[in-house]
Parts: C-alpha cells; sequence; structure tokens
RNA sequence: GAUUUCGUAGCUCAGCUGGUAGAGCAAUACACUUUUAAUGUAUGGGUCCCGGGUUCGAAUCCCGGCGAAAUCACCA
C-alpha cells in the first residue's frame, strides 16, 4: 500500500509518542461528564446564576481544527451531540520549567481528527464564544489518514456557508464513516430515519399490535411482483430465495389468532437500481384482522402525521421546491375519478378495447399483452400519480393487478385497495386482504400462467398459504410503507442513497499492484520498496525489465532525492540478484 | 439495460486550439497569549481512474475498459 506523505508522517508521530510514554491507542475508558451541547446549555445557566467556582467538565470527541498563536491556541472539538470550542495555553498545561507538552505534543504531535478527552473550565471569549479552558487533555486515538477539512462560516446575516464541502457523492456512499465525521447534517438525517421508526413502532405498540420477526430466507418467494435473490443452504441441498416482502407469512400470523401484527422487514428484489431503488430496503408491514381498508386509511393519515409533527414539530414538510402539508384528513380518489380529474376522460365503464384506444390517445404505449388493469394503471402512472404533490389517497385498482386483495364490496372488477401518493410517489400500499381461499388459488393460477407467458414477476402459487387461508383467516386489512421512501420525503433528501447508511455500490476496483511482499519475495528489502515505487515501478513485471545497472543507478539518485539518510543504498550484486531472482 | 455528463494533491476545484501539472484549504518550518474560514513568511506534496492509439510530444484528441451522477425503462 501506497501512503500519501501526510499518512506516513502521522505514523511517524505516533512512533514519536510512543517515544515518549504516551500510547496513541490507550486501552482503558475515558469517563467524560458532559456533551458539548449539554456543557454550553450548563455553562449558560452558571452565567445566570452568577456563581463564583468555576464550572469544571470533561469532554471527550475529535479535533476538527485548529488555531495556533503561540503559546495560545483554540482548537474545536467535536462529539456526537455538536461542537465547542477548546482553548489551550502552554503555561497552564505545563506549569514548569518543560513545555514539552504544550510544544511538542499539542501543537506538533497532534492533528485533526484524532480523538482526546480534556478536563478544563468553561469560559466566554471576548467574541462571546463558550469555550473550554483546558487545563489537562489525553490523546484516546490517533487518527492515521487526514480528514477532509471542512470550514464554515456565518455571512453578514448569520446564515452558515460552508467552504470546501465534502461533497463527492461516491466517496461520500463509500465511506460513510467520513461522511458522518464532516457532514454534521448527515446525521441528523439518520437520526430523523430512526426517529420515524419509533414513531412508528409506538404508535402501533400503542394499540397493542404485536412485532413480529418472519424468515428471510424462504423456500418460495411471494407477497409481491419482484424479482428474488436466489442462494442455496447447504444442509438441506435446496434454493432459497431473500424474501421480497413478507406479507404471506404475517397473514399466516392472523390465521393463527393474532389481532394485529407487524414488522420492519429488510426486503430484497433483484431489479435495477436508481435514486429510488435500492437491491435490499426497508418496509413496514401491518395486518390487522377485523378491520378493512377505509380503516386502513385513517390509521395511515395518522400514523404519518404524527411522524411529522414529531419530526418537524409541524405538519407541513419542505421536500424540494414543495412544502407538503400531512395535516389529516387526506384527499381521497378513487383511481378512476383520479384519471378523469386529471385527462377529463371518464373511464370507468370502458371495456378492453375502449381502453386500449383511450389509452393510445393519451400517448400511452400499448402491446397486446396488456390486459384492462395494466392499461389503466400505466394511464394512471403517466397522467396522474407525478402531480399529487400532496398526500393523497387513491382508491379501488382494478382486479388484474392485485392478486392478493379482495374483490370490491360493490364495484365489480375492481378490488379494495389504496395507494398513498405524496411527492408524486407512492409511500404505502394496503388493502382489504384476500381471505377466501378458493378465490386465491385462482388469482394464483392466473399469475403462474403469466409467469408461463414469460412475466417475470408473477407470484409463484403458495400451497401452504392457501392451506392456511382455508381455517379461516379473518376479515383483515393490510399495509405496507416503504420506509427508506417515506424517510425521504420527511428529510427532503433527493436520493434514496442519502437515507441508507450503505448503499449498494459495485466494489471497489483493485489495483493489482505488487505488494511489499511481493517485492520481498525477490530479495528486496522492505526499505526500497517506496523508493522503487516512487520510480514508478508498480509491478513485478515492470520492475525486472529493468537492467541492474541502470535500476542500480536509478535508486541511489532517487534515494538521494527522498532523502532517506537512513536507508543504505543497495550494492550493485544485490540489484543484479533481485533481477535474476525468478 | 439505454442516453448524457464526470473522474487532476488528503478535501474543493482550475488547467483554453496538444508543449515541463496549478490555486485555496490541509500538511511541514518559523512568528504570534481570547482567535474563530485566525494571520504572515517559506517549504514539501501528483500512477492527471486504467489500458491502447494518433503525435516529435497527450491531463488535454480518438478507441476500449472501470467507477460515479443525472435522465429514461422496470419496480417500492
Amino acid at each position: 500500500m501506497q501512503l500519501s506523505e501526510q499518512e506516513l508522517l502521522r505514523r511517524q508521530k505516533c512512533q514519536e509518542l510512543r517515544n515518549m510514554g504516551i500510547e496513541p491507542f490507550p486501552a482503558e475508558l475515558f469517563p467524560f461528564t458532559h456533551h458539548s451541547q449539554v456543557a454550553k446549555h450548563e455553562f449558560e445557566k452558571w452565567e445566570a446564576q452568577k456563581e463564583e467556582n468555576p464550572l469544571k467538565v470533561v469532554l471527550a470527541g475529535r479535533l476538527m481544527s485548529f488555531r495556533i498563536q503561540g503559546s495560545a491556541s483554540f482548537a474545536e472539538l467535536q462529539d456526537e451531540k455538536g461542537r465547542i470550542q477548546l482553548y489551550f495555553r502552554r503555561d497552564d498545561l505545563c506549569p514548569t520549567e518543560d513545555k514539552s507538552l504544550y510544544n511538542n505534543v499539542f501543537k506538533k504531535l497532534l492533528d485533526i481528527g484524532d480523538i482526546v478527552g480534556v478536563h478544563g473550565h468553561l469560559f466566554r471569549t471576548q467574541l462571546g464564544e463558550i469555550t473550554l479552558h483546558v487545563t489537562q487533555f489525553k490523546l484516546l486515538t490517533k487518527a492515521l489518514k487526514p480528514l477532509p477539512v471542512v470550514k464554515e462560516a456565518k455571512d453578514d446575516s448569520g446564515n452558515a456557508i460552508t467552504y470546501d464541502a465534502f461533497s463527492d457523492a461516491e466517496t461520500r456512499y463509500r465511506q460513510r464513516y467520513v461522511d458522518l465525521i464532516v457532514n454534521p447534517h448527515v446525521r441528523e438525517v439518520f437520526r430523523k430515519r430512526t426517529r420515524l421508526v419509533n414513531v412508528m413502532r409506538r404508535y402501533l405498540d400503542a394499540l397493542g399490535y404485536l412485532e413480529v420477526e418472519t424468515p428471510i430466507l424462504q423456500p418460495l418467494y411471494g407477497g409481491a411482483a419482484a424479482r428474488p435473490f436466489k442462494t442455496h443452504h447447504n444442509t438441506l441441498d435446496m434454493t432459497l430465495y431473500l424474501r421480497i416482502a413478507n406479507e404471506l407469512y404475517l397473514k399466516r400470523l392472523i390465521v393463527g389468532g393474532y389481532d394485529g401484527v407487524y414488522e420492519f422487514s429488510k426486503d430484497f428484489r433483484n431489479e435495477g437500481m436508481s435514486r429510488f431503488h435500492n437491491p435490499e430496503f426497508t418496509q413496514i408491514e401491518l395486518y390487522v384482522a377485523y378491520k378493512d381498508y377505509e380503516w386502513m386509511m385513517d390509521l395511515v393519515e395518522e400514523m404519518v402525521e404524527q411522524i411529522a409533527i414529531e419530526l418537524h414539530g409541524q405538519t407541513t414538510v419542505r421536500v424540494g421546491q414543495n412544502d407538503i402539508n400531512f395535516a389529516r384528513p387526506w384527499k381521497r380518489m378513487t383511481m378512476f375519478e383520479a384519471i378523469q380529474h386529471y385527462t377529463g376522460v371518464d373511464i370507468s365503464q370502458m371495456n378492453e378495447e375502449q381502453l386500449r384506444t383511450t389509452a393510445q390517445k393519451l400517448g400511452v404505449e400499448t402491446d397486446a399483452t396488456m390486459g384492462k388493469g395494466k392499461l389503466i394503471d400505466e394511464i394512471f402512472g403517466l397522467h396522474c400519480e407525478h402531480l399529487l404533490i400532496q398526500p393523497t389517497f387513491i382508491t379501488d385498482y382494478p382486479v388484474e393487478m392485485s392478486p392478493l386483495a379482495k374483490k370490491h364490496r360493490s364495484k365489480p372488477g375492481l378490488v379494495e385497495r389504496f395507494e398513498a401518493i405524496c411527492n408524486g410517489k407512492e409511500i404505502c400500499n394496503s388493502f382489504s386482504e384476500l381471505n377466501d381461499p378458493i378465490d386465491q388459488r385462482e388469482r394464483f393460477e392466473s399469475q403462474v400462467e403469466l409467469g408461463m407467458r414469460g412475466d417475470e414477476e408473477a407470484m409463484t402459487l403458495d400451497e401452504d398459504f392457501l392451506r392456511a387461508l382455508e381455517y379461516g383467516m379473518p376479515p383483515t386489512a393490510g399495509l405496507g410503507i416503504g420506509i427508506d421512501r417515506l424517510s425521504m420525503i420527511m428529510t427532503n433528501s433527493a436520493s434514496i442513497q442519502d437515507v441508507l447508511f450503505f448503499p449498494q455500490m459495485r466494489p471497489e476496483k483493485k489495483v493489482h499492484n505488487a505488494t511489499v511482499a511481493d517485492f520481498k519475495a525477490l530479495g528486496v528489502a522492505e526499505m526500497y520498496v517506496p523508493i522503487i515505487q516512487k520510480l514508478g515501478f508498480w509491478t513485478i513485471e515492470d520492475f525486472k525489465k529493468n537492467t541492474a545497472n541502470k535500476l542500480h543507478n536509478d535508486l541511489c539518485s532517487m534515494r538521494k532525492k527522498m532523502k532517506l539518510e537512513n536507508v543504505p543504498n543497495p550494492t550493485q550484486e544485490e540489484v543484479e540478484s533481485w533481477l535474476s531472482h525468478s
């Protein structure tokens, strides 16, 4: 591995610290008393009460910047809750003649990114910033890689300006730890995501529903239209699929007698990736017995409204250019009404041929395999969905698109299903669950037929699920909410990668350069490897193309140029032996 | 999967019609006892993503690859 100048330097500093008896990676715990923000609040109280005794605290965190001014210095310490300024003064840290703790350890051997613990008392600088006057500090972890340095300032009106923001998307996603260190708003996004999940959990627990876990490895995948990931179990010698949904398992639990079950489930779909799609994503699915989809709409709008209030203190959330208001009640319209509203065409009474003609007139690309349901869905997708910015329930979907939903109680050809659309995207999907095992079998069979015709996303027939239904599942309302999608809206994130800590990426390319060990195998001492690399020989092949004379010459002159005084020049014979080594 | 754009120092980015690789921050050295994008002076730091081609000469032009982003298609 080729180390940069700064990395080499930090390794040297580590050694110097050890030489001074300072362990750069100490084992013992560090008992801090406050987080930065708490300390600041306490200091404000302390000021208000006009206390005499100084307010002493112990903090721990990462050094994010230095402003050194001779025998006094300022630094920024960042901990989980924020930042606080530190003030170091030489003669406080080093009351005796020996000033090396300040002059060497602090000024020379600490770096941006190092993690330290500090003791001291709080005060306010002349410029009014609450600051810790450090009386004692301890290195807790040395950082061997330099961090991106992001600088912040305030403009005249007090708005924060960021300079040199660490913004390269690829590096941010691949090295999320760095992103989290230097971009505080990223830490905040993920806190919001967790709070969002917690609100849901609290809400559903309060209703008495049971949080459960169901298999991720499934012999049959089902519950959604999607292509799965396939894997293999060695002992059982069988194919298993990573779940694409947990619907069929949760409904088995309703058959088993629980009134309400839910699961935050990681699902896996072997499909394209985009800023709305990651191969693994999180959904909450909820099933409640003795309810229907009308009831479920009330639950969704109440629960999501609570999320908005919890995260933003209000029902309105800014997303891109739009202010989205989650206040109940949300608008409700049937799919036919939505299409009529946005296209002016009433398709509710049309047969397949009329629908096809209408779809074509409306600019939908059609083909012969598309049935009534698909045509309606396409029209809706093209002309309605992206226009629905405020949260809206779209109800009553064509039966062909919904093989697990119950037929509508009064509208033939439709099912009791709704989606909530928000910011032009679906955020949830729900229906009165199909519990008639005969009907369910027929729906599965028509899915199997689609599969035979080449639809890779068609569902498979799950005999055990049908057997469960035959024992009787009460009327049940079911719901799925995409946690990632909802998090994007609630955190105003443009890409799903911004709400996943570790979004799926292609592997980083491995440069097949020769390693130190490869050179050692030729008999080359490790100390010569940096020189060889500096000369531009990255592979053994390139290295061996040299003649002994030239290589010896180059090595000696580069050694001099690199000022490696403690590395002796190799002898001509040594160099010859490397090149002749097979 | 298709199209477009991008890949240069630890970070953010310049680099024109091809001619020895640049800035700011970070680093190193010196100065500076309440600064805050601290400041001043000096110094070091590069596989210009990888591989071919054209050319006397390629970070730059061409071809191929790898990686990323945006848009589209499928999907949540």
